[in-house]
DNA sequence: CACGCAGATGCAACTAGTTGCATCTAAACT
DNA sequence: AGTTTAGATGCAACTAGTTGCATCTGCGTG
C-alpha cells in the first residue's frame, strides 16, 4: 500500500557533477557515456540494464549496449551502484546511496525492505576475521516470508494465498 | 565419522535415492531428468548450468537445456541446492550440504571462502525481526581483499601489486 | 595547443538464461 | 491394470549479458 513517492533510500542529495568528480578522483575517464548512464540512474530506484540503455539511447544517440553494461559494472566496482538479482529475469541496477536490502520470498515473491544495522555487524566480523572489506550495500535474500513459511512449496499455481 | 575429506562443505552423505524422498516429501515429481540433474550434482563443488547439462545429456540423451534450467531453479527454491553468482559469467550450481561462503575481490578476482558463522546471526536478527527465513546458504559478497585495498581500483591491467 | 597512448567505445558474434505453447507422463483414483 | 490430469518436458524463439577486436578519445606531456 504506502508506495513510497520519494523513493526511501534514493540518491537526493547527488548530483552528475559530484559524480564526475567521483569518477575522476578514482582515477577514471570521465566520458558523455558515463555521464549519461549516471544521469540516468539518478532519478528513480531499481532500473535494469535494459532501462538504463533505452534511457541513455534517448540522450545520446548511437551508445552501445554494451558500453552501458560496461559502464554499470564499472560503476558497480567503483562502490557507485549496486547490482542485484532481485530473481525477476535481470538484474537491478541502482545509484547508492543509502544501504539498503531485500528480504525475498521464493514461494510468493514479496520482498520486504530490510534494515542495513542488521548485516552490519556481519560486515565487521568479515573485517575483523578476515581483513577483506565488504562492500554490502544491497543485498538480496531469498528464503520464506512468515506467511509462506508453513504452506507448501507452490510455485506459480498460487494457491490462496495473497 | 569424518565430515569431510576431500571437498570441504560436499554432499558425501547423499545418495540419489535419499534426494528422490526430498522431493517427493516437497510434493514435487519425481523424474529421470531431475534424478539424472540431481546426480550430476553429486560429485563435486561448483558448477555451471553448462556444465551441468553436460554430464546430464550424457546420461540421458535428449534432455532440453530450458529443462535443466528449470529443474536446478526448481532445487534452488526446495532449498536442495544452491545458486550463487562468483563473478565468472555463468552462475554456479552447488549441492547443499554444509552453508559456505565465499568473499570475492573486486580487484584481483581472489576468493576467500568464509565461515558460516559469520552470518548466523544475522540469519537470527533477520528471523527475529521480520519473522522471514532467510535460506542463505551460499552467499558471495564482494569488496576488496586486503591485498587490494589500498591499490588504485585497475582492472585487468593487472599492474604491479606487492 | 598539438601529440601520444592507455583506455573507452562500437561492433558483431557469441554464451547464458527465460518463456509460451504443444506434448507427454508421474501418480492419484478408480 | 486403465483412466485422468496437473504438472513436467521438449522445442523454438526470445531476452540478457559477455567478449575479442578495431577504432576513437580523454587527458597527461611537451
Amino acid at each position: 500500500m504506502a508506495q513510497h513517492h520519494n523513493h526511501p533510500h534514493g540518491s537526493e542529495g547527488l548530483t552528475s557533477s559530484v559524480l564526475a568528480d567521483r569518477l575522476r578522483r578514482a582515477g577514471q575517464r570521465v566520458t558523455p557515456q558515463r555521464l549519461v548512464i549516471l544521469g540516468a540512474l539518478l532519478p528513480s530506484g531499481h532500473l535494469a540494464a535494459d532501462e538504463v540503455f533505452a534511457r541513455v539511447e534517448g540522450q545520446l544517440p548511437g551508445v552501445n549496449r554494451s558500453t552501458v553494461y560496461r559502464t554499470l559494472d564499472l560503476f558497480s566496482e567503483l562502490g557507485l551502484v549496486s547490482v542485484t538479482d532481485l530473481g525477476g529475469g535481470a538484474r537491478q541496477y541502482e545509484l547508492l546511496d543509502q544501504p539498503h536490502h531485500h528480504l525475498i520470498c521464493h514461494r510468493c515473491g514479496e520482498a520486504i525492505e530490510m534494515d542495513d544495522a542488521l548485516i552490519e555487524p556481519m560486515r565487521e566480523a568479515i573485517r575483523a576475521r578476515y581483513g577483506f572489506a565488504p562492500q554490502v550495500d544491497h543485498l538480496a535474500l531469498f528464503g520464506f516470508c512468515i506467511e509462506c513459511q508453513h504452506a507448501p512449496p507452490a510455485r506459480d499455481g498460487a494457491d490462496d494465498v495473497e
